[in-house]
DNA sequence: ACCTGAACACCGTTCAAGT
DNA sequence: ACCTGAACACCGTTCAAGT
């Protein structure tokens, strides 16, 4: 085990002990000294394949983003499963690509940080960007009008999930002190919606319903 | 100088210090021991005051989002001053809403990175959403769909602003190489509207946009 | 109660050196 | 080119001790 040339592992390499780190321990454990030791290297090894740590990350989110584009471009039926199972509309598939992009969010804990912390301007985040404007210029939309259409249902969908995931991430909540009277609450219609933020199906529902509703407000015709 | 029980300092004066240093110096700065410094104090003095430094950025959001949800119970003509001067319809306190919580995170630069770091359930993040469910009700939505609608604004305008602000904290990109034939880009919707993301007031209009389309969504009857 | 100083177990990054 | 080891300037947090 002495220094040396030994190219035995690569930038993909990497990044997947990064992901592992990111999914087991979240975001704020994965160092680029962790990452080393868990592919047996040294810190300072890692700098021969990243230029830096922020260089690292931009590359997980490009690996995040792999493929979310093509739920938009094949049949949206797997993705969709609820709907008919007929052809894919721009509508379709301007919802396929949302439920797609948040999926990749949530399976990974810490996801949304990661994607939050950088410019979100790499290739697959430009894939992304150019389905979902291509959706909705189908739809009739001219140029800018998609442009701003695309831009407003990432920007929906990674509010969504941060919002979504943070909940979840929350720290064991001190349970509320024993009280025999109830004080009125100052948030009674916030308490009275909380059962729909419970799980994670009421959550991916919840984004559904509001990427729909986006696009019936940017397309009212129907 | 010599310790001793001083109290010369408040937990809002330890907030106002973090927060110079977020505006000055970005999110990553924002450490236990800078802010310490700022005050003329040892490190752990601060855990005096806060348990821990998620407490303290806790505390940064409940002052972030001060008086966010004040802009939809006055009367909304100043923070929408291009609508007629009329009444504040339910429709003009969302609006109003989403803008003043688009301008409080834009106003410290890695305001977005705090605020999706932590659960965002304090009391003003509750007043919040409360006025937002507030709104959507008084528009005759049920109680499950008012509060969706609110969900899907507060998630609208966060992602907004995250893409917004990352896109501008963006390191110096290498500039093109000058190449004498172009090659024919893989985005060109993307590039078409670039011009869209420029400066702060297009992305303000952008988010007026998203969340008005949202709004004609959730309330198709106009 | 409020504060210090020392300490523990970490960080990202740079640099000189080895093969 | 790929890697190590030492070093620099940082982290959050804990603990014993002072007033």
């Amino acid at each position: 085990m002495k220094p040396g040339p030994r190219r035995s592992i690569s930038q993909a390499d990497i990044v997947d002990a990064a992901f592992e780190i990111l999914e087991e321990k979240g975001f704020a454990a994965v160092s680029v000294r962790g990452v080393a030791a868990a592919l047996g290297l040294t810190p300072t090894a890692l700098y021969t394949y990243f230029e830096s740590k922020s260089a690292l990350q931009a590359a997980m989110v490009e690996q995040l983003l792999a493929g979310v584009a093509d739920a938009g471009t094949i049949g949206p039926a797997d993705e969709v499963s609820d709907q008919d199972a007929s052809a894919g509309t721009w509508r379709d598939r301007v919802l396929a690509l949302a439920v797609a992009l948040r999926e990749r969010l949530v399976a990974h804990a810490g996801a949304v940080v990661l994607i939050t912390s950088g410019p979100l301007d790499g290739a697959r985040a430009r894939d992304l960007e150019e389905a979902l404007i291509a959706c909705f210029a189908e739809a009739g939309l001219d140029s800018d009008d998609a442009a701003r259409a695309g831009r407003a249902v990432r920007a929906h969908v990674v509010g969504a999930v941060a919002l979504e995931t943070a909940r979840r991430a929350a720290p064991e909540q001190m349970p509320e002190p024993a009280t025999l009277w109830r004080e009125p609450s100052r948030h009674p219609l916030v308490e009275a919606s909380a059962h729909l933020a419970l799980d994670g199906d009421a959550a991916a529902d919840s984004l559904r319903w509001g990427v729909e509703r986006l696009i019936d407000g940017v397309v009212p015709a129907r």
